[in-house]
DNA sequence: CTTAGAACGTTGCACGGACACCTAAACAGC
DNA sequence: GCTGTTTAGGTGTCCGTGCAACGTTCTAAG
């Protein structure tokens, strides 16, 4: 840091409107760091044990989530972080391996459902156990109980409401 | 969380040893949700505002603070959390609109320098106040400073080494 | 009823990244 | 020295994603 230090963007104790102290810097870096570690060993793991990729998890977790298993393609889109197009295509890969379904919506012939198949429910099953164990042994392992709650008080502040 | 509750991959109170409990699956999603959200809106301003990915910024920044603004390539990908042929590119781009060079090792000759160039590190400079007010608005401000100090210590305990 | 506008999902395009493979250089052992 | 192995970096190719534009359908104003 030390060209920031040099430019007196950062200090090391008070932290003035924009600047930051090396603390608070280095937190940030460290969260990003770890997000991308455990996500990419999540990710690594699903990929060969199951051929699913993390996206693909996060969507059929959703839908089997959701009343009926089904939801529509804009709903489902803000839920796992994709933009509409994103989505779309995943859910084309999803369809084309038979794992989801699309069918249409009675009330608005716009809209559109993203179904749950049986076998997608399967294959949801079989990869489950790999992806809770990831978490684990990841991340909730290197926490202590206590610490876990404490992280889900901070989020919990974290407007984390809706996509954009 | 239904379908997982329902296989008994979920619990309300004890965690299991593959089970999580409600939770603590919660915290892993709200993290990620979290991360996810602030990553895309530094990404973002930082290109609006000075046509930075944050990549880019990410490799400028630790070019700046290495010893004499130079870092091997190999190196560079590490800290960078990119692939080796991934920051090859980015290197390229980067070169391409004169914020960094390539400069030849001396005691290597397979080797490669990133060098970051003056406009590279005016770049820098512009954008980084930027920068820390994403960190401070969408993130740090949200927490008090007991809790950013707590963060530190817990993200100390995870093994963030190094890449794969 | 008609029409302007918004909402839903899809498609063309370009970009960024990873993987596998390649060349050049350094190092190991004999 | 010569040869096999390892390491540094770059290239060919493919995949996944976002943005902008599009067609279709719903909704509201006149």
């Amino acid at each position: 840091m030390t060209l920031l230090r040099d430019e007196g963007l950062t200090t090391d104790r008070p932290a003035g409107p924009a600047g930051l102290t090396d603390e608070e810097l280095a937190v940030w870096r460290m969260l990003q760091r770890a997000q991308v570690h455990i996500t990419r060993h999540l990710e690594a793991e699903l990929l060969v044990a199951h051929g699913l990729p993390l996206a693909s998890y996060d969507v059929l977790t959703q839908l089997a989530e959701a009343p009926d298993r089904r939801l529509r393609m804009n709903d489902l889109a803000g839920r796992v972080l994709l933009s509409r197009s994103g989505l779309t295509r995943l859910i084309d890969r999803l369809q084309r391996d038979g794992l989801v379904a699309r069918e249409a919506c009675a009330s608005d012939a716009r809209g559109l459902f993203a179904v749950l198949t049986d076998r997608g429910a399967a294959r949801l099953t079989e990869a489950t156990p790999t992806y809770l164990r990831g978490i684990r042994s990841e991340f909730l392992d290197l926490l202590g109980p206590g610490e876990i709650r404490l992280v889900r008080e901070m989020l919990a502040k974290l407007p984390i409401t809706a996509a954009p």
